[in-house]
DNA sequence: CACATTGCTTTACAATGTCAAGTACCCCGC
DNA sequence: GCGGGGTACTTGACATTGTAAAGCAATGTG
Protein backbone atom coordinates (compact mmCIF):
# COMPACT_ATOMS: atom_id res chain seq x y z
CA UNK A 1 0.00 0.00 0.00
CA UNK A 2 0.67 3.56 -0.37
CA UNK A 3 -1.48 5.76 1.90
CA UNK A 4 -4.00 5.14 4.66
CA UNK A 5 -4.48 1.74 6.13
CA UNK A 6 -7.60 -0.05 6.65
CA UNK A 7 -10.31 0.68 9.66
CA UNK A 8 -9.32 -1.52 12.47
CA UNK A 9 -6.45 -3.45 13.52
CA UNK A 10 -4.37 -4.42 16.34
CA UNK A 11 -1.38 -2.00 15.56
CA UNK A 12 -4.12 1.10 14.57
CA UNK A 13 -5.56 0.70 18.17
CA UNK A 14 -2.66 0.37 20.11
CA UNK A 15 -1.19 3.59 18.25
CA UNK A 16 -4.67 5.47 19.08
CA UNK A 17 -4.50 3.96 22.52
CA UNK A 18 -0.63 5.06 23.09
CA UNK A 19 -1.45 8.87 21.54
CA UNK A 20 -4.28 9.42 23.64
CA UNK A 21 -1.97 8.50 26.86
CA UNK A 22 0.83 11.21 25.58
CA UNK A 23 -1.59 13.30 24.76
CA UNK A 24 -3.36 13.45 27.87
CA UNK A 25 -0.05 14.05 29.46
CA UNK A 26 1.72 16.77 27.29
CA UNK A 27 -0.97 18.35 25.47
CA UNK A 28 -2.51 17.16 22.07
CA UNK A 29 -0.02 19.10 19.75
CA UNK A 30 2.83 18.08 21.83
CA UNK A 31 2.81 14.27 20.75
CA UNK A 32 5.32 13.36 18.27
CA UNK A 33 4.52 10.40 15.50
CA UNK A 34 7.69 8.78 16.72
CA UNK A 35 7.07 8.55 20.30
CA UNK A 36 3.50 7.78 19.63
CA UNK A 37 4.98 4.84 17.77
CA UNK A 38 7.41 4.07 20.43
CA UNK A 39 4.83 3.73 23.14
CA UNK A 40 3.46 1.64 20.84
CA UNK A 41 6.30 -1.01 20.46
CA UNK A 42 6.33 -0.20 16.66
CA UNK A 43 8.62 1.54 14.41
CA UNK A 44 8.80 4.99 13.73
CA UNK A 45 7.21 5.02 10.44
CA UNK A 46 3.88 2.89 11.79
CA UNK A 47 1.93 5.66 12.53
CA UNK A 48 2.10 7.48 9.23
CA UNK A 49 1.65 4.66 7.80
CA UNK A 50 -2.09 4.11 9.25
CA UNK A 51 -3.00 8.12 9.41
CA UNK A 52 -1.58 9.65 6.59
CA UNK A 53 0.61 12.39 8.40
CA UNK A 54 0.60 13.89 11.82
CA UNK A 55 -2.77 15.72 11.41
CA UNK A 56 -4.35 12.92 10.13
CA UNK A 57 -3.56 10.77 13.66
CA UNK A 58 -4.99 13.90 15.44
CA UNK A 59 -8.00 13.75 13.03
CA UNK A 60 -8.24 9.90 13.92
CA UNK A 61 -8.16 10.81 17.64
CA UNK A 62 -10.86 13.22 17.03
CA UNK A 63 -13.35 10.88 15.01
CA UNK A 64 -12.79 8.02 17.61
CA UNK A 65 -13.60 11.18 20.64
CA UNK A 66 -16.55 12.26 18.64
CA UNK A 67 -18.14 8.87 18.37
CA UNK A 68 -17.55 8.37 22.44
CA UNK A 69 -19.61 11.63 23.10
CA UNK A 70 -22.23 10.88 21.13
CA UNK A 71 -22.75 7.76 22.75
CA UNK A 72 -22.46 9.10 26.63
CA UNK A 73 -24.60 11.74 25.72
CA UNK A 74 -27.43 9.63 24.97
CA UNK A 75 -26.36 7.21 27.66
CA UNK A 76 -26.92 10.30 30.26
CA UNK A 77 -30.27 10.87 28.79
CA UNK A 78 -31.38 7.78 28.71
CA UNK A 79 -30.17 7.83 33.13
CA UNK A 80 -32.06 11.22 33.29
CA UNK A 81 -35.22 10.24 30.79
CA UNK A 82 -37.11 10.47 34.50
CA UNK A 83 -36.37 13.38 35.63
CA UNK A 84 -38.40 16.62 35.02
CA UNK A 85 -37.12 18.60 31.40
CA UNK A 86 -35.13 21.36 32.83
CA UNK A 87 -33.03 18.71 35.06
CA UNK A 88 -32.65 16.71 31.95
CA UNK A 89 -30.88 19.73 30.41
CA UNK A 90 -28.55 20.13 33.31
CA UNK A 91 -27.73 16.03 33.12
CA UNK A 92 -26.92 16.71 29.74
CA UNK A 93 -24.61 19.24 29.63
CA UNK A 94 -22.68 18.48 32.94
CA UNK A 95 -22.33 14.86 30.79
CA UNK A 96 -20.80 17.12 28.01
CA UNK A 97 -18.44 19.15 30.74
CA UNK A 98 -17.16 15.79 32.51
CA UNK A 99 -16.60 14.20 29.52
CA UNK A 100 -14.18 16.80 28.73
CA UNK A 101 -12.59 16.45 31.70
CA UNK A 102 -12.24 12.70 31.78
CA UNK A 103 -10.91 12.84 27.81
CA UNK A 104 -9.19 15.99 27.82
CA UNK A 105 -7.01 14.37 24.69
CA UNK A 106 -9.95 13.56 23.16
CA UNK A 107 -11.54 16.24 23.58
CA UNK A 108 -8.51 18.69 22.16
CA UNK A 109 -8.52 16.67 19.23
CA UNK A 110 -12.22 17.36 18.58
CA UNK A 111 -12.97 20.78 19.19
CA UNK A 112 -9.80 22.78 20.44
CA UNK A 113 -7.07 22.05 16.97
CA UNK A 114 -6.91 25.19 16.21
CA UNK A 115 -6.78 26.68 12.37
CA UNK A 116 -5.75 23.39 10.34
CA UNK A 117 -8.06 20.53 9.78
CA UNK A 118 -10.42 23.19 9.01
CA UNK A 119 -13.35 22.43 6.12
CA UNK A 120 -13.21 18.42 6.91
CA UNK A 121 -16.53 17.65 6.29
CA UNK A 122 -16.47 14.21 7.86
CA UNK A 123 -15.22 15.56 10.62
CA UNK A 124 -17.76 18.48 10.28
CA UNK A 125 -20.66 15.74 10.22
CA UNK A 126 -19.19 14.03 13.56
CA UNK A 127 -19.31 16.75 15.59
CA UNK A 128 -23.07 17.43 14.16
CA UNK A 129 -24.01 14.24 15.20
CA UNK A 130 -22.29 14.16 18.25
CA UNK A 131 -24.15 17.38 19.17
CA UNK A 132 -27.36 15.74 17.97
CA UNK A 133 -28.44 14.29 20.68
CA UNK A 134 -28.48 17.71 22.89
CA UNK A 135 -30.59 19.45 20.52
CA UNK A 136 -33.26 16.74 19.93
CA UNK A 137 -33.18 16.99 24.02
CA UNK A 138 -33.80 20.96 23.72
CA UNK A 139 -36.35 20.22 21.54
CA UNK A 140 -38.30 17.48 23.45
CA UNK A 141 -38.22 19.31 26.53
CA UNK A 142 -39.51 22.53 24.58
CA UNK A 143 -42.21 20.24 22.72
CA UNK A 144 -43.51 19.35 26.47
CA UNK A 145 -44.04 22.28 27.49
CA UNK A 146 -41.00 22.92 30.09
CA UNK A 147 -39.27 26.02 28.08
CA UNK A 148 -40.19 27.88 25.17
CA UNK A 149 -37.73 29.90 23.92
CA UNK A 150 -36.19 29.27 20.24
CA UNK A 151 -34.80 25.78 19.92
CA UNK A 152 -31.54 26.93 17.99
CA UNK A 153 -30.87 29.24 20.45
CA UNK A 154 -31.29 27.76 23.26
CA UNK A 155 -29.02 24.60 22.11
CA UNK A 156 -26.32 27.05 21.35
CA UNK A 157 -26.47 28.78 24.33
CA UNK A 158 -25.64 25.29 25.92
CA UNK A 159 -23.22 24.22 23.67
CA UNK A 160 -21.42 27.72 23.82
CA UNK A 161 -21.58 27.47 27.54
CA UNK A 162 -20.89 24.55 28.27
CA UNK A 163 -17.51 24.51 25.67
CA UNK A 164 -16.29 27.52 27.37
CA UNK A 165 -16.63 25.76 30.33
CA UNK A 166 -15.01 22.74 29.59
CA UNK A 167 -12.42 24.72 27.78
CA UNK A 168 -11.51 26.79 30.75
CA UNK A 169 -11.81 23.97 33.14
CA UNK A 170 -9.56 21.29 30.91
CA UNK A 171 -6.83 24.05 30.20
CA UNK A 172 -7.45 24.32 34.04
CA UNK A 173 -8.21 28.61 33.73
CA UNK A 174 -11.03 28.34 36.14
CA UNK A 175 -8.88 28.84 39.39
CA UNK A 176 -7.79 31.56 37.62
CA UNK A 177 -10.89 33.45 37.07
CA UNK A 178 -13.10 32.56 39.46
CA UNK A 179 -12.09 31.54 43.26
CA UNK A 180 -10.47 28.29 44.20
CA UNK A 181 -13.59 26.63 44.63
CA UNK A 182 -13.10 23.00 42.82
CA UNK A 183 -13.61 23.36 39.45
CA UNK A 184 -16.72 20.89 39.31
CA UNK A 185 -18.86 22.71 41.71
CA UNK A 186 -18.16 26.21 39.81
CA UNK A 187 -19.08 24.37 36.62
CA UNK A 188 -22.48 22.69 38.31
CA UNK A 189 -23.35 26.06 39.77
CA UNK A 190 -23.54 27.73 36.73
CA UNK A 191 -24.69 25.44 34.46
CA UNK A 192 -27.74 25.19 37.07
CA UNK A 193 -28.44 28.79 36.92
CA UNK A 194 -28.43 28.98 32.77
CA UNK A 195 -30.83 26.51 32.51
CA UNK A 196 -32.74 27.60 35.55
CA UNK A 197 -33.14 31.18 33.22
CA UNK A 198 -33.87 29.48 30.00
CA UNK A 199 -37.53 31.11 28.97
CA UNK B 1 24.15 37.48 28.23
CA UNK B 2 22.93 33.97 28.58
CA UNK B 3 18.92 33.80 29.09
CA UNK B 4 15.75 35.70 28.37
CA UNK B 5 16.53 39.38 27.08
CA UNK B 6 15.28 42.85 28.42
CA UNK B 7 11.77 44.47 27.70
CA UNK B 8 11.21 46.15 24.22
CA UNK B 9 13.70 46.08 21.75
CA UNK B 10 13.40 46.24 17.88
CA UNK B 11 14.15 42.84 17.11
CA UNK B 12 12.12 41.53 19.93
CA UNK B 13 8.62 43.38 18.45
CA UNK B 14 9.65 42.50 15.11
CA UNK B 15 9.39 39.05 15.88
CA UNK B 16 6.59 39.21 18.13
CA UNK B 17 4.88 40.69 15.13
CA UNK B 18 6.12 38.15 12.53
CA UNK B 19 4.95 35.28 15.04
CA UNK B 20 1.12 36.92 14.86
CA UNK B 21 1.09 36.98 11.10
CA UNK B 22 1.86 33.66 11.15
CA UNK B 23 0.33 31.98 13.91
CA UNK B 24 -2.69 33.90 12.28
CA UNK B 25 -1.87 31.68 8.73
CA UNK B 26 -0.61 28.76 10.76
CA UNK B 27 -2.45 28.51 13.93
CA UNK B 28 -0.13 28.97 16.66
CA UNK B 29 1.11 25.45 17.72
CA UNK B 30 2.70 25.36 13.97
CA UNK B 31 4.93 28.17 14.17
CA UNK B 32 8.27 27.75 14.53
CA UNK B 33 10.91 29.72 15.91
CA UNK B 34 13.18 29.44 12.64
CA UNK B 35 10.36 30.67 10.46
CA UNK B 36 9.39 33.16 12.43
CA UNK B 37 13.10 34.49 12.64
CA UNK B 38 13.44 34.44 9.12
CA UNK B 39 10.08 36.50 8.27
CA UNK B 40 11.76 39.08 10.98
CA UNK B 41 14.93 39.04 8.71
CA UNK B 42 16.95 37.40 11.84
CA UNK B 43 18.81 34.59 12.27
CA UNK B 44 17.54 31.44 13.16
CA UNK B 45 18.52 31.60 16.98
CA UNK B 46 17.34 35.21 17.57
CA UNK B 47 13.69 34.06 19.07
CA UNK B 48 15.36 31.74 21.78
CA UNK B 49 18.09 34.40 22.30
CA UNK B 50 14.41 36.80 23.56
CA UNK B 51 12.14 34.46 24.96
CA UNK B 52 14.30 31.77 26.02
CA UNK B 53 12.29 28.76 23.93
CA UNK B 54 9.20 28.29 21.97
CA UNK B 55 6.90 27.89 24.83
CA UNK B 56 8.26 31.17 26.26
CA UNK B 57 7.74 33.17 22.78
CA UNK B 58 3.68 32.06 22.78
CA UNK B 59 3.87 33.19 26.66
CA UNK B 60 4.89 36.53 25.45
CA UNK B 61 2.75 36.63 22.66
CA UNK B 62 -0.21 35.30 25.24
CA UNK B 63 1.05 38.42 27.76
CA UNK B 64 1.02 41.15 25.04
CA UNK B 65 -3.01 39.72 24.04
CA UNK B 66 -3.67 40.28 27.31
CA UNK B 67 -2.86 43.52 27.99
CA UNK B 68 -4.42 44.36 24.75
CA UNK B 69 -8.00 42.74 24.95
CA UNK B 70 -7.70 44.72 29.06
CA UNK B 71 -7.28 47.83 27.01
CA UNK B 72 -10.02 47.26 24.58
CA UNK B 73 -12.67 46.26 26.57
CA UNK B 74 -12.57 49.11 28.84
CA UNK B 75 -12.58 50.67 25.78
CA UNK B 76 -15.91 49.35 24.87
CA UNK B 77 -17.55 49.80 28.38
CA UNK B 78 -16.78 53.73 27.88
CA UNK B 79 -18.32 53.83 24.78
CA UNK B 80 -21.08 51.93 26.08
CA UNK B 81 -21.28 54.07 29.10
CA UNK B 82 -24.43 55.78 27.96
CA UNK B 83 -26.34 53.02 27.39
CA UNK B 84 -29.49 50.77 30.14
CA UNK B 85 -27.51 48.53 32.11
CA UNK B 86 -28.36 45.46 30.18
CA UNK B 87 -27.19 46.80 26.60
CA UNK B 88 -23.68 47.66 28.66
CA UNK B 89 -22.82 43.74 29.48
CA UNK B 90 -23.89 43.18 25.52
CA UNK B 91 -21.80 45.35 24.32
CA UNK B 92 -18.80 44.06 26.24
CA UNK B 93 -19.33 40.57 25.50
CA UNK B 94 -19.43 41.20 22.15
CA UNK B 95 -16.56 43.00 22.36
CA UNK B 96 -14.69 39.87 23.80
CA UNK B 97 -15.23 37.65 20.86
CA UNK B 98 -14.47 40.08 18.37
CA UNK B 99 -11.89 40.44 19.63
CA UNK B 100 -11.42 36.83 19.28
CA UNK B 101 -11.85 36.98 16.00
CA UNK B 102 -9.44 39.89 15.51
CA UNK B 103 -6.74 38.49 16.91
CA UNK B 104 -7.08 35.01 16.89
CA UNK B 105 -3.39 34.50 16.98
CA UNK B 106 -3.68 36.45 20.39
CA UNK B 107 -6.31 34.65 21.51
CA UNK B 108 -5.37 30.87 21.35
CA UNK B 109 -2.29 32.69 23.07
CA UNK B 110 -3.83 33.61 25.98
CA UNK B 111 -6.51 31.26 26.11
CA UNK B 112 -6.15 28.18 24.37
CA UNK B 113 -2.79 26.93 24.70
CA UNK B 114 -3.42 23.44 26.28
CA UNK B 115 -1.62 22.00 28.99
CA UNK B 116 1.87 22.85 29.35
CA UNK B 117 1.95 26.60 30.27
CA UNK B 118 -0.27 25.85 33.51
CA UNK B 119 0.68 27.49 36.73
CA UNK B 120 2.52 30.19 35.34
CA UNK B 121 1.27 32.77 37.94
CA UNK B 122 2.21 35.64 36.27
CA UNK B 123 0.11 34.64 33.01
CA UNK B 124 -2.71 33.71 35.79
CA UNK B 125 -2.71 37.29 36.95
CA UNK B 126 -2.71 39.03 33.70
CA UNK B 127 -5.74 37.00 32.49
CA UNK B 128 -7.44 38.10 35.63
CA UNK B 129 -6.67 41.66 35.43
CA UNK B 130 -8.00 41.64 31.57
CA UNK B 131 -11.14 40.29 32.65
CA UNK B 132 -11.45 43.00 35.62
CA UNK B 133 -12.83 44.92 33.76
CA UNK B 134 -15.96 42.64 33.21
CA UNK B 135 -16.09 41.56 36.65
CA UNK B 136 -16.29 45.08 37.85
CA UNK B 137 -19.14 46.03 35.18
CA UNK B 138 -21.47 43.16 36.26
CA UNK B 139 -21.13 44.26 39.54
CA UNK B 140 -22.07 47.92 38.76
CA UNK B 141 -24.95 47.14 36.56
CA UNK B 142 -26.08 44.99 39.51
CA UNK B 143 -25.47 48.05 41.95
CA UNK B 144 -27.58 49.88 40.06
CA UNK B 145 -30.65 47.41 40.32
CA UNK B 146 -30.05 46.47 36.48
CA UNK B 147 -30.00 42.78 36.97
CA UNK B 148 -30.22 41.01 40.19
CA UNK B 149 -28.58 37.64 40.19
CA UNK B 150 -24.90 36.66 41.62
CA UNK B 151 -22.28 38.95 40.65
CA UNK B 152 -20.31 36.26 40.14
CA UNK B 153 -22.25 33.84 38.90
CA UNK B 154 -23.66 36.21 36.33
CA UNK B 155 -19.88 37.10 35.55
CA UNK B 156 -18.77 32.95 34.76
CA UNK B 157 -21.93 32.83 32.55
CA UNK B 158 -20.85 35.51 30.93
CA UNK B 159 -17.23 34.83 30.57
CA UNK B 160 -17.50 30.88 29.82
CA UNK B 161 -20.56 31.77 27.02
CA UNK B 162 -18.41 34.44 25.12
CA UNK B 163 -15.49 32.07 25.74
CA UNK B 164 -17.37 29.23 23.99
CA UNK B 165 -18.37 31.29 20.98
CA UNK B 166 -15.07 32.89 20.65
CA UNK B 167 -13.36 29.47 20.02
CA UNK B 168 -16.32 27.92 18.29
CA UNK B 169 -16.08 31.04 15.97
CA UNK B 170 -12.22 31.23 15.52
CA UNK B 171 -12.20 27.38 14.68
CA UNK B 172 -15.16 28.22 12.15
CA UNK B 173 -17.04 25.62 14.12
CA UNK B 174 -20.19 27.58 13.96
CA UNK B 175 -21.36 26.76 10.64
CA UNK B 176 -20.90 22.79 11.79
CA UNK B 177 -23.13 23.52 14.76
CA UNK B 178 -25.53 25.88 14.15
CA UNK B 179 -26.69 27.00 10.41
CA UNK B 180 -25.18 28.40 7.84
CA UNK B 181 -25.87 32.12 9.23
CA UNK B 182 -23.47 34.46 9.22
CA UNK B 183 -20.84 33.79 12.26
CA UNK B 184 -21.25 37.55 13.53
CA UNK B 185 -25.32 37.42 13.68
CA UNK B 186 -25.60 34.12 15.33
CA UNK B 187 -23.25 35.27 17.71
CA UNK B 188 -24.95 38.26 19.08
CA UNK B 189 -28.41 36.62 18.71
CA UNK B 190 -27.12 34.35 21.34
CA UNK B 191 -25.49 36.99 23.62
CA UNK B 192 -28.29 38.95 23.57
CA UNK B 193 -30.88 36.36 24.31
CA UNK B 194 -28.08 34.95 27.40
CA UNK B 195 -28.34 38.63 28.83
CA UNK B 196 -31.97 39.47 28.37
CA UNK B 197 -32.49 36.20 30.62
CA UNK B 198 -30.04 37.31 33.23
CA UNK B 199 -32.58 37.63 36.67
C1' DC C 1 1.30 -21.44 -8.13
C1' DA C 2 0.98 -16.34 -9.40
C1' DC C 3 -0.56 -12.28 -7.47
C1' DA C 4 -2.37 -8.63 -4.91
C1' DT C 5 -3.26 -6.79 -0.32
C1' DT C 6 -2.22 -5.93 4.48
C1' DG C 7 0.91 -4.59 7.94
C1' DC C 8 4.45 -3.25 8.81
C1' DT C 9 10.12 -1.89 8.63
C1' DT C 10 14.41 0.37 7.03
C1' DT C 11 16.77 3.97 5.07
C1' DA C 12 17.14 8.63 3.98
C1' DC C 13 16.43 13.71 4.04
C1' DA C 14 15.21 18.28 5.10
C1' DA C 15 13.74 20.93 8.81
C1' DT C 16 13.17 22.04 13.66
C1' DG C 17 14.27 23.43 18.86
C1' DT C 18 17.95 24.15 21.77
C1' DC C 19 22.62 24.83 23.48
C1' DA C 20 27.36 26.85 23.63
C1' DA C 21 30.38 30.17 21.87
C1' DG C 22 31.50 33.96 19.41
C1' DT C 23 31.22 38.85 17.62
C1' DA C 24 30.11 43.73 16.99
C1' DC C 25 28.61 47.67 19.25
C1' DC C 26 27.63 50.97 22.89
C1' DC C 27 28.28 53.28 27.29
C1' DC C 28 30.75 54.26 31.65
C1' DG C 29 34.43 54.88 34.78
C1' DC C 30 39.28 55.73 34.99
C1' DG D 1 41.38 56.88 25.07
C1' DC D 2 41.02 52.70 26.91
C1' DG D 3 39.50 48.62 29.26
C1' DG D 4 35.33 46.28 30.93
C1' DG D 5 30.84 45.01 30.84
C1' DG D 6 26.35 44.74 29.09
C1' DT D 7 23.21 44.36 24.96
C1' DA D 8 21.85 42.46 20.73
C1' DC D 9 22.43 39.55 18.25
C1' DT D 10 24.99 35.53 14.98
C1' DT D 11 27.32 31.05 13.83
C1' DG D 12 27.82 26.36 14.35
C1' DA D 13 26.58 22.06 16.00
C1' DC D 14 23.49 18.30 17.61
C1' DA D 15 19.74 15.43 18.62
C1' DT D 16 15.18 14.88 17.21
C1' DT D 17 11.27 15.33 14.30
C1' DG D 18 7.78 14.64 10.11
C1' DT D 19 7.58 12.73 5.76
C1' DA D 20 8.63 10.10 1.58
C1' DA D 21 10.19 5.97 -0.79
C1' DA D 22 11.18 1.47 -1.08
C1' DG D 23 11.24 -3.06 0.62
C1' DC D 24 9.66 -7.40 2.68
C1' DA D 25 7.11 -11.15 5.18
C1' DA D 26 2.60 -13.11 5.78
C1' DT D 27 -2.07 -13.82 4.27
C1' DG D 28 -5.54 -14.55 1.48
C1' DT D 29 -7.66 -15.15 -3.69
C1' DG D 30 -7.98 -16.57 -8.33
Amino acid sequence: MSTVATGTSPGRAALLSAMEELAREHGVNNVGLREVARRAGLSHAAPTHYFGSREGMIRALALEGLSLLGRELCAAQERAAHLPGRERLVADSLEFVAFAQRHPAHYDAMFRTPRPAQGDETLDGARIAALDGLRALVADVRAAGDITGDVETTFLQLCALSHGLASLAVDGLLHGIEGPAPAEDVVERTIRAQVAQLP
